[in-house]
DNA sequence: TTACATGCAAAATGTTTGCAAAATC
DNA sequence: GATTTTGCAAACATTTTGCATGTAA
């Protein structure tokens, strides 16, 4: 993981930041393009690709991937898992945590040295449910 | 989950399948690919990619998304987990199991009507450790 | 002033799709 | 013989990259 003071502090990196930071959701690239979009409406997509990797390795914020293609990004940097609505695509935070020891127990059974894990479900959401 | 049997069976469909049961590890459309082409040079790779669909969609095959931007298939369509490598892309079976009741779990705290979850570990798989 | 960052456009990657011909049932 | 499936190529979506220019430190 590289500091971000490693790295400069520009106008764009900082709005960009602050967009993730601000999202409500788990923001897709395009999606943060479009918001930096507002402040700065002659961004780059590349320079929003670019600044999502500084971030993401200097661990300001995370990378998610979850079912589907695009990546999404995550203000909320602590342990935590996800829920993925198979109906709207929606992804949100789910308050459901594994056992500190289970990647310990993980590295036992594979001979891997753990070093993290990624846990998400499927379902169908609230919203999703009733409008049926 | 649509049956096979409303399928046919076609050649390419019995090589592409057999291609992922003879898989010793997690392969990716390509991969399959290249295997079915050794019995049928002339094979397409949309059709892969559109057999693997079927295959996945009825069930005799595992559609596994890990981190990093391709899909894998596994043969292996029982309840198990995966671990990825981060330093050569190896994804293996592991197993390690969450509890039956984490979904009921997850859907109590979450309000989601819960139907799969996704748990794949990451970490440096023992040849890539003796590397060094 | 110089190394890093940007905008732009093109390329790369992985996957999906339209269509006419071929194969299955 | 009707319908599904195929091969091919083009389209697609997302992400990455090369390069000349701009900018923070």
């Amino acid at each position: 993981m590289k500091e971000l003071a490693e790295h400069r502090i520009t106008r764009q990196r900082q709005v960009i930041l602050n967009a993730v930071r601000e999202s409500t959701g788990h923001p897709t690239a395009s999606e943060i393009y479009e918001m930096a979009r507002k402040s700065l409406p002659r961004i780059s997509l590349g320079t929003v690709y670019r600044n999502l990797q500084v971030l993401s390795d200097s661990g300001m914020v995370r990378t998610l991937k979850v079912e589907g293609s695009k990546k999404h990004f995550d203000r909320n940097i602590s342990r935590h898992n996800h829920i993925l609505c198979t109906c709207c695509g929606r992804v949100e935070d789910v308050g459901y945590d594994l056992n500190a020891d289970v990647e310990k127990t993980v590295g036992g059974i594979s001979g891997y040295k753990v070093t993290g894990h990624c846990l998400t479900f499927t379902g169908v959401c609230p919203r999703c449910k009733n409008r049926k």
